[in-house]
DNA sequence: ATGACTGGTTACCAGGAGGTAACCGCTAAA
DNA sequence: TTTAGCGGTTACCTCCTGGTAACCAGTCAT
């Protein structure tokens, strides 16, 4: 007897457009990357620097999926030795707003928080 | 020899914005369940039919990891039988900028497509 | 007294996400 | 010629997330 397949059905294509967008900036360390290059073009050491805690594996894995989602584009200056940048793509400036949005919350949830926490 | 302890040591709070937040909205149907009840209070089983693919494992753990955070309250109707509604909380309120604008992107992303699809 | 619905809880388990560490080729500087 | 930095790649392993399924108490309609 094998043993039982599981049986995944793959959910229907049920995109929503939450699901859309997040299957994009979902995944660890991806909106801190898009947030790093919304602000200017990085290099890879430098967003490795900007961003502590990632992983050269994880920070490739996650430039190449944004590359191929076209949400950000890699070029190799020709200098010597080759430097590559990264930069958001047309498209990956679309995702700036949804990016900020968050980070504004960030934001205001610190701030309430801090007033909680004096207030009393 | 006991097997090796992971040393876990547990990122410092380096608690930027982003993670702040994403701490919050991040996880499986978390921004779904947060988009719906954005809308409208809803109780336990309408939501789980609202959003399809949910168990109801899931949206209960959602439900009250969210009521921990401060997010979403839960109300029990005195009807009988009783009936539990959940609905944002006003800090709840905060975060529909982000999930709206989340949303946004995703509607975006779908046009594109459309039309890159039929412009050839 | 049986079935159905509401609002869950629990045990079990597979898969995948992500961490760590070692290694790589290339170049330039010391 | 050894070292350092850049830009990765790879193997290995762990743990956490989330899915499935069974079960539960209370209430109502039949």
């Amino acid at each position: 007897m094998l043993p039982r397949r599981k049986n995944r059905v793959e959910a229907p294509p049920e995109r929503c457009p939450l699901t859309e967008c997040l299957s994009i900036i979902g995944g660890a360390w991806t909106p801190n990357i898009i947030w790093y290059l919304s602000q200017r073009p990085r290099r890879f050491t430098e967003l490795k620097a900007d961003i502590p805690g990632i992983s050269a594996k994880m920070l490739t894995a996650r430039l190449k999926r944004l590359e191929a989602d076209g949400v950000v584009e890699r070029r190799v200056e020709p200098t010597s030795p080759p430097s590559v940048e990264y930069r958001l793509s047309e498209l990956g400036q679309e995702l700036k707003p949804a990016i900020e949005a968050i980070v504004n919350v960030g934001h205001r949830l610190k701030e309430l928080n801090d007033t909680t926490d004096t207030e009393t």
